[in-house]
RNA sequence: GGGUAGGUGGCGGAGCGGUCAAUCGCACCUGACUGUAAAUCAGGCGACUUCGGUCUUCGGGGGUUCGAAUCCCUCCCUGCCCA
């Protein structure tokens, strides 16, 4: 039995663990003890979406709550009027309380499917740092950052960064890692689980534990998802192309689908439940050629979507994948748009269809050779649908298709 | 406070009186290829258009000029150096 649970402890320390401060050993020791510790990890309400680079850590917090481990979600929706200065275009966009309950809603739906909110013994929490930062006065604000020196700040990378190259660094953002340290302090926490970009400001945090509450604060920092290719972040909403947990089965699987072949194996082991023998099985199998990469990524796809929509429903999102794409068949379900006048030009009806943001998008992708209308292609942009169309699929690029419906 | 360099399309970053709707890279879109929406290659990438053009964009406002992203004035914002 205690084999076991040191089996499930090292498999959460160890897979998609970038580091643990102070020590995997005294962190190890302590999951062990049979001691119930508080463990949190945080999320800025800067958007509606999470991603699945927000997955990993989640993963691991459900892991600790199984073993019954006091688990914390903070939704940061004080400090995402700040804005992480990771993210350098968050600033100053202050979010309403309304926007910001309409994130928190749609997340606890979108995170519940990773964790458990709903257990009876232990369920997981949500918690607002508005609660507690927006009543901090200026001297309270001022003895929180007494604790740290301006040159403690700066070496943030992202500040060391912005600095060698002549960036502005505005003093609000050094209140961030401040704001998120004091997190630690009110919930008075022993552990913080964060992506490696999060280092600094969970750091500040175990600063301030140990000054506030002499308390030993763990942190778990995680892989971040990135494109070995190109460096890039790969999940990140300013680069484009991110995973979102609310997205419904088709997309999901093809904008897995549309990752990098590079990266299946690490977001396998970042994403997924898929067990880490699996998993280098697939890696030595695609490196000797055994196993095509678009077969392991259809897997991954197929792992990740039954993760956030069931398994019937990953079923359905591969076939209808496989289907249209590989087969270049005619998915089932067709959007209907329904025309009310004689004829639409055929730049008119794409528009409406929502398969481009103008006449002028239409037209090029007619022009380009992307437009079929009843599996013909169609050069003409200037054509015209009168009645005769009544009932034909346009498929517009990969991805559109419609059905016209004259009334 | 003084000096100086800047603010350009989703981002980075050219251009410095006309040929600029604005080079290029990233992102994005389309095609070819691939039982991948990977990779690679090719093309595209403000809006409207009776396809001739028309209109709105280069921090805000005002001006000079036949004509400005480019020159001048003013306001706002930022970097760097000095104090």
């Amino acid at each position: 039995m205690s084999n076991d649970l040191e089996q499930k402890i090292d498999e959460i320390l160890s897979r998609s663990v970038a580091e643990i401060l102070p020590t995997r050993e005294e962190l190890k020791k302590n999951l062990l003890s049979g001691k119930k510790m508080r463990i949190y990890t945080g999320a800025d309400a800067t958007g509606t979406q999470l991603h699945i680079g927000h997955s990993t850590n989640f993963i691991i917090l459900e892991k600790l709550r199984q073993l019954g481990h006091e688990v914390i979600i903070l939704f940061g929706d004080f400090t995402a009027m700040i804005g992480d200065p990771t993210d350098k275009t968050a600033a100053r966009v202050r979010l309403t309380k309304k926007q910001v309950d309409e994130n928190i809603k749609s997340w606890k739906d979108q995170i519940s499917k990773i964790i458990n909110f709903e257990d009876k013994k232990n369920p997981a929490k949500i918690v607002k740092n508005s609660e507690w930062l927006s009543k901090l006065n200026f001297s309270d604000v001022i003895d929180i950052s007494s604790n740290f020196t301006v040159q403690r700040m700066l070496e943030r990378d992202m500040f060391e960064k912005r600095m060698k190259e002549k960036k502005p660094i505005h003093v609000h953002e050094f209140m961030y890692p401040l704001m998120q340290g004091y997190d630690s302090v009110v919930l008075d926490v022993d552990m913080e689980i964060g992506g490696t970009d999060q280092t600094f400001n969970m750091l500040t945090g175990r600063t301030l534990q140990k000054r506030y509450h002499d308390k030993e604060k763990f942190v778990l920092t995680t892989t971040l998802l990135v494109n070995p290719i190109t460096g890039e972040k790969l999940m990140s909403k300013s680069l484009g192309g991110f995973v979102a947990l609310n997205d419904v089965p088709n997309d999901m699987f093809g904008k897995i689908m549309a990752l990098p072949d590079e990266t299946i194996i690490h977001v396998f082991v970042d994403c997924t439940y898929v067990s880490m023998e699996n998993i280098k099985q697939m890696e030595n199998d695609m490196q000797s050629g055994e196993l095509n990469p678009r077969d392991a990524k259809l897997r991954l796809a197929f792992e990740i979507v039954k993760i956030y929509h069931g398994e019937e429903k990953a079923e359905e999102a591969k076939k209808y994948f496989i289907d249209t794409f590989s087969k270049k068949e005619i998915p089932e379900n067709i959007p209907e748009v329904t025309i009310e006048t004689e004829s639409v030009s055929l730049v008119d009806f794409i528009v409406l269809s929502g398969n481009a943001k103008s006449k002028g998008e239409a037209r090029r992708k007619i022009e380009q050779g992307g437009v079929e209308i009843g599996g013909q292609k169609e050069t003409d942009w200037q054509k015209v649908l009168d009645k005769e169309f009544d009932g034909k699929v346009f498929k517009v690029g990969k991805l559109g298709f419609a059905r016209i419906k004259f009334e």
